[in-house]
DNA sequence: ACCTGAACACCGTTCAAGT
DNA sequence: ACCTGAACACCGTTCAAGT
């Protein structure tokens, strides 16, 4: 019963269906279908993209997209298995857990800011395709260098990729919604900024906050976003420094 | 041109529509729409909701409810603030930031399980209705608290809040797929676990995990779960005091 | 083995019409 | 002021049929 349970495309045998020979012809393949996909919601998003969408992109029936892939939903796994192929990760180098960390922090961040539709995603499946076990290694690598006692490198991942996760999340949503209200992040943020300093009920919190943009300082939306999340991480690293004696 | 830029329900002007006298008759309100708008989200989840879903719930016709609202959108948006309405928010006490922050942690964090649709709406709209501005005034109110300096004050809420939500968030919609497929949470995880175990590819990357799991202990992935969310919040804490005296 | 067409059971939203 | 019905332009997916 608990074995019928669906988890991944990436568990259930359907990826390595024997391709014998990549078939040289024009004809459709996995490859090409999840490039396709990739290429449709980089650029009209996740709301916007359907099975009909991708068929009439690859010049071929709704349907025929179905005998290579299962679901909708399985497609999307594949796809996003494919960005995480993207990153940049550290190798065996003599560099610095720190370094290493940052150097994972920022590419995630880049990955879900430039394919925003990843975090609900990344979000909703298992995440257990190729490309992000390598990254899952790579943390798993990393957090055994940093001197945090074996049980609290769990939770010590947690708190620095949840993090990227959640930075990255907002920050790609935001930087989307405003490519397609075809207005910058500049503009945006300073209508959306004096819209809520009209409110009544919101101007005090408003007004606080703006105390600590100020102090905050940064010209740009991305300057800005840019200081706090080198800020957060190097209260991260201050953290797991700190946490490194934890015994319990 | 940048003034026609729709940025949310609550900056439009709509929800404070003239309900003259709360008139108590049987018919349709706002209120009536959105509390039937959250039982369902909660029941049935985001992907399965649907205005003629929800017309229905009302014992309505489908279009009955655009009167009350001009888009889906804009009702996700209202039911959004009002589940963050459940947040229990800390009072201006005498304690310390520590339990402030942790309160509102520990809150945000069963906000995003209880109710898993929260967080992709979370991310996608600018969460300025009053219930999320009560959250914000108190994150700002505790950071303060903090001692950190105010150049790093936004990069903290950042490091400590974006981490909530992307653990609550991938902890919700785990939970939200184990309900769903009928089985336990340890269940799906013990499937989960031996299924990638089983790949020739992960295979080095979970044997790895397992030590680190280990090592951390907890018998059920709750109790797991919840370990790593204190060790990560002790990291957070101590990192914030060690950020203290820091100048740039 | 691969692709198509028609069909089913849905969507969000507009618009003219009813009361 | 509030609600309905029909319609438009879509969805994901099944299933029988073609080559």
């Amino acid at each position: 019963m608990a074995a019928a349970v669906h988890t991944s495309v990436w568990l259930d045998g359907k990826t390595t269906r024997s391709r014998k020979a990549e078939q040289p012809a024009g004809g459709l393949d996995l490859e090409k279908i999840t490039e396709a996909t990739v290429r449709l919601l980089d650029s009209e998003g996740l709301a916007k993209f359907s099975m009909r969408r991708l068929a009439a992109e690859l010049g071929v029936t709704a349907m025929s997209v179905y005998w290579y892939v299962d679901t909708k939903d399985d497609l999307l796994e594949l796809a996003l298995d494919r960005v995480m192929g993207e990153l940049d990760l550290p190798g065996e180098s003599a560099d610095g857990w720190r370094d290493q960390i940052r150097h994972l922090a920022v590419g995630y961040r880049r990955l879900l800011v430039d394919h925003p539709w990843t975090s609900p995603l990344a979000g909703e499946f298992l995440n257990v395709g190729p490309h992000a076990n390598a990254f899952s290694a790579s943390v798993l690598n990393v957090v055994t260098r940093t001197g945090l006692p074996p049980h609290g490198q769990a939770g010590g991942i947690a708190a620095v990729f949840q993090f990227v996760y959640g930075f990255g999340t907002v920050e790609g949503h935001f930087r989307d919604r405003c490519a397609r209200a075809g207005v910058t992040q500049d503009a945006y943020f300073q209508h959306a900024m004096s819209a809520v300093s009209r409110h009544a009920d919101t101007r005090a919190t408003i007004e606080r906050s703006k105390v600590i943009m100020a102090a905050r300082g940064g010209e740009t939306v991305e300057e800005m976003r840019d200081r706090d999340f080198e800020f957060a991480l190097d209260l991260l690293f201050a953290g797991i420094e700190a946490m490194r004696g934890d015994q319990r």
